[in-house]
DNA sequence: TGATCAAATCAACTTTTTTTGATTTGATAA
DNA sequence: TTATCAAATCAAAAAAAGTTGATTTGATCA
């Protein structure tokens, strides 16, 4: 079987890596709660803002959130119909998973 | 508010970091179809022993997979309940997700 | 215009993750 | 036993991700 030689990230993989970071987490679960700007995730999260600059373009390159401009603020609210892809993704790992019996090893 | 120094990473967070990887939805799309020995997981997805076990080991401190021994070889399956928790967290912040207006900014 | 403020960006640095080849472990079979 | 083979582990190197403080951008407002 032949690999490329550089693996290619899909949305699936980019959204859940933007999700594996604890920060980001605690973003989203703000976020889940009301659509904030930017300046009152820093204050409620206690984070930099230039860290949280970061955390919040990983987030929206993974289609997890989105932003929009009102004068000097910025609103980040998430994104609900990636987060049902990213469910769907895993609904149908389960639901395509058969109960088959184990494959036995190629050389046995 | 205080913030731990060490943000630590909940067993929702480490299940998708685990699935972040390329390589690690490779194997785990390998083993929905069926269980399988790290042998034929090589020689399927074509990656090099060291390089499966570590990413196996990825998957299996997530929780995401199980393994069996049996003689020389070990197998390797889904472990499908952890997927079901992944799930259910997307799917709890879809449905805990209000319709509110956005939130005023604080110095607004 | 010039001051002010929110947010993005940048470069340097730190930390974490991944890859690699070699070695070890542990089970089976001659 | 000894040889063999599957799989885990290890140390060193490479690559990727995250942090930091400073700077820039872009909008508002006096």
């Amino acid at each position: 079987m032949v690999t490329p030689s550089t693996p290619t990230s899909t949305s699936i993989e980019i959204g859940f890596k933007a999700l594996s970071d604890p920060l980001r987490v605690r973003i989203v679960e703000a976020l889940q709660e009301q659509e904030m700007c930017v300046c009152d995730l820093s204050d409620r999260l206690d984070i930099r803002q230039s860290k949280l600059s970061f955390h919040l373009k990983v987030l929206k390159e993974a289609q997890l959130l989105r932003s929009t401009q009102a004068g000097k603020w910025t609103y980040y609210s998430l994104n609900l119909p990636q987060f049902a892809t990213l469910e769907q993704y895993l609904a149908d790992i389960r639901r395509l998973s058969p109960m088959l019996p184990p494959r036995v090893c190629a050389d046995d």
